[in-house]
DNA sequence: AGCACA
């Protein structure tokens, strides 16, 4: 009769080992941990996780056996069992006296990165983009420090900084399709967007248009139309990485809660809008206003703080907008300082701007909700520009009309709340060989 | 809960 401990890996006790193997492990444990349970009883030298058809298995390599010893003796008498969050893991020596091959060849250090690029347009990360961001290092060390430096680090897409462009075409406004990386064609990239409305249950007012893309740079210019029955807008930027940003961020977002006014957003042909005049459906904010020694929201001359990388090659500078993707994707206020500071201040305390345009009438009954949140955005309220010419007053619209025509249930600063991050970029170093 | 990967 066969006994148990005639099958040698099914045996009791085993041959000491300074490898330790352990089991119904939380499939999730690290090495880190692995380290963290072993460092009491000596020196780790090496680990391996996630071992097994389970996953759930692992082994420690100590220096020396007597650690590992120590290790299995404590255990053994102790009332606690090791654990890993909070699981308890079984330890018995390993039939291996030493753990082999644990860092596989995307472990050892090379000289060369392997970078995965996570996002909503990581299709623009171009070449040129990657021969800045990545290379091919020199030494491994190099490479090394530059993994540790960047690995799972948030690299903001920063459009100040000259040297990370986003794409040929954002570069060279050749218009000419580029390729992704993919292959595929994209569409020619512009600082005018053409944005149409679908289900428009509300009245999409210039404002609102401006309001809203206005969250991404200076607006210049935007022109609205009656297309196949519905909206369409075209907003014009002083430069294609802000449309794009815009863009990225925008598209296929609502403008108000509950799926109304969705955003389809396109690169425009033209590049510079033909505004005949300014009324409700046209706007030229960079029409000089005689009675303003600055007009146009200043966005030349502007020196923003630099956060990171070589100084500005214009105003706007993309990291400001970083921590809002980490909290509620909401931008900062202060976002508006980069090219709308010739606004003049327009604190917290405005909502009543939001309520003044002339919505139609919501499809069903509409919780309402205090303004409060909705303005975070100073300066950003509907309030054109200084620029704003006549005929246009923004104030046209007075609080008796809102009075009897109920508001959609958030302004339209809403999709700004919900709207994309703005294409962020992780990066993952791993060295290869 | 019982010995990996290349």
């Amino acid at each position: 009769m066969a006994s148990v401990s005639s099958q040698p890996q099914f045996r009791y006790t085993q041959p000491p080992s300074k490898v330790l193997h352990l089991r119904n492990l939380p499939w999730e444990c690290t090495e880190e941990e692995l380290i963290e349970l072993g460092k009491p009883f000596g020196k780790v030298v090496n680990t391996k996780c996630n071992v097994g058809a389970n996953r759930n298995q692992a082994f420690i390599e100590f220096a020396d056996l007597n650690q590992a010893i120590a290790m299995i003796s404590y255990y053994a008498s102790s009332s606690e069992p090791a654990q890993v969050r909070g699981k308890t893991v079984y330890l018995q020596y390993s039939n291996r006296q030493e753990i082999v091959n644990n860092k596989t060849t995307a472990d050892v250090a090379g000289n060369v990165l392997l970078v995965t690029i996570e996002g909503q347009d990581a299709r623009l990360v171009s070449i040129d983009v990657l021969h800045l961001a990545l290379v091919q290092f020199s030494d491994a060390e190099t490479a090394t420090s530059a993994k540790n430096a960047l690995d799972g680090r948030i690299i903001p897409r920063d459009y100040t900084n000259p040297y990370l462009p986003v794409a040929p075409s954002a570069i060279d406004g050749s218009g000419q399709f580029s390729l992704g990386l993919d292959g595929k064609k994209l569409e020619p990239e512009s600082n005018v967007l053409l944005a149409s409305i679908e289900n428009m249950q509300y009245a999409v007012t210039l404002d609102v248009l401006q309001m809203v893309f206005s969250a991404f740079g200076p607006v210049q210019k935007i022109a609205m139309f009656d297309k196949n029955g519905g909206l369409q807008a075209l907003i014009q930027y002083p430069d294609v990485q802000t449309a794009i940003v815009a863009k990225e961020a925008l598209e296929g977002h609502c403008i108000y809660d509950g799926g109304f006014c969705k955003l389809h957003i396109s690169y425009s042909r033209h590049t510079d809008l033909s505004i005949k005049v300014n009324n409700d459906r046209s706007r030229d904010y960079t029409i000089p206003n005689p009675t303003l020694v600055n007009p146009q929201p200043s966005i030349l001359g502007q020196q923003p703080v630099q956060t990171m990388g070589p100084p500005a090659a214009h105003q706007y500078n993309g990291t400001q907008y970083a921590p809002g993707s980490e909290q509620g994707m909401m931008p900062p206020p202060q976002h508006s300082a980069g090219w709308a500071s010739a606004v003049p201040p327009m604190p917290q305390s405005m909502p009543v701007q939001m309520t003044n345009h002339p919505y139609m009438p919501p499809p069903a009954s509409m919780p309402q909700m205090a303004p409060t949140g909705m303005m975070q955005m100073p300066g950003q309220g509907g309030i054109p520009p200084a620029g704003t010419v006549p005929p246009y007053t923004p104030n046209q619209m007075t609080e008796s009309s809102s009075e009897q025509i109920q508001k959609p249930l958030h302004g339209p600063l809403f999709v700004i709340r919900t709207m994309r991050k703005f294409t962020i970029w992780r990066l993952i170093f791993i060295v290869v060989e």
